[in-house]
DNA sequence: CCGGACAATATTGTCAACAATATTGTGATC
DNA sequence: GATCACAATATTGTTGACAATATTGTCCGG
């Protein structure tokens, strides 16, 4: 494998990783058709290895597979994208919620640390680390909820849109404003309010959502 | 296959469908393994057929797959069943909402006949007819929401506690307070009372929780 | 009777060959 | 040049055989 030259034969599960990877990555987009043997040049697994594990993506909803045409990146339409982001309002907001009610101090403390790390991006108008740190946020509000399975969902979800929430940060206005939201609900989270933690978040994935349609609508104009 | 005695041989997503099927049955109970023979036999399926579905299966997150010891069917902590309720909560919660603000007057309509028939279930006191019910009530809700993403989610997520969904409605007190909630949040739904409906849905779901927690404890007392 | 060592069996993992279908290339005809 | 039919190639689907590992059965000593 390119990026594994060790002699192990890479596993199932690495190879479905490995096409998770690229194409959160964006080097496989959305409608690219997987070739099997493109994947077992590059990886270095057998065949049947690469199909299990692109059922595995099948499964997991990031591809889809037709009859004697193979695997294909899962295409979201923006009408997907707007009912994924509905999924993480409701998600993420109850997982804020719960970060209030019961987040240990540990947690609490490393959110700090990246909203400090987010504050410095927004100074030194540094948008792709935001978008990193950006991640990071969220991820760290969804564990200190003490919920995998949401985890899980939330993770699944982000793929198809994982390039997406990157977009938005290059307008340094939206940045600016998102990284208000993210002070105002640290605040609160750290407060143990959990009603307006929960609402707080809400508000502000349905501001990305709706950043996100001017981008896409003058992508398409 | 027992249950498709057709000559054309079963597809990848059909021998999916199949186990996935006997899970929601119960017919596959938690940690029971599924050894590829068993059912090469019962579907008539080819034995790649059979490793890409429990693959794609793994990915669903139904079922577990360890190196040499081959698939068995995920077991659902206490703990998990928490927080797939959690999940429940915020999920079917922001559908009840938009359920409420933009469900069709087809789809109010259905929601009405299924309340009807749930209404003589509870004077018939019929729980197992309530459980397909209720079932039944839920998903309607969630298409009324317009959003097939959530509707994916929760499909998912139902499966590892798709028998303790009726296990409650034995109780004939839970079954006529579940029903109670169910004809008041009608009444919200109809209105357009998005908040309301929502505060509801989240309410009925949470006592679910409970009740199914007490039941269990029983269980292992 | 119990427990461990070893053999026998069962089950899963891997690979390669072949069949079925889709995709691409080529030439003839208009 | 455009379009259609047909051949050549590429890609996926299917099957079977064999290797690796786990599970079960058996025997023996204590």
């Amino acid at each position: 494998m390119v990026e594994n030259p060790s002699l192990r034969a890479p596993t199932g599960s690495e190879i479905a990783d490995w096409v998770r990877d690229r194409i959160r990555a964006g080097r496989f987009v959305p409608g690219q058709r997987l070739v099997e043997v493109d994947i077992i040049r590059q990886t270095g697994a057998s065949r049947s290895k690469v199909r299990e594990a692109l059922q595995r993506l099948e499964g997991e909803g990031l591809v889809q597979i037709e009859e004697f045409r193979g695997a294909s990146v899962k295409n979201a339409s923006l009408e997907e994208v707007r009912q994924i982001y509905r999924a993480r309002v409701a998600l993420e907001g109850i997982c804020a919620g719960d970060f209030a009610r019961q987040a240990t101090p540990e947690q609490k403390e490393r959110l700090c640390a990246v909203q400090d790390a987010l504050d410095r991006c927004v100074e030194d108008r540094a948008p792709e680390r935001f978008g990193r740190l950006n991640v990071e946020w969220h991820r760290l509000i969804v564990e200190g909820s003490g919920n995998s399975v949401i985890a899980d969902l939330l993770q699944r979800l982000n793929v198809p849109i994982h390039r997406l929430l990157f977009e938005s940060f290059y307008d340094d206005e939206r940045l600016r404003t998102a990284n208000a939201d993210h002070q105002n609900m640290v605040k609160l989270l750290l407060a143990g309010d959990a009603d307006a933690s929960e609402q707080a978040m809400r508000r502000h994935i349905e501001d990305g959502f709706v950043t996100l349609s001017k981008i896409e609508s003058e992508f398409y104009r």
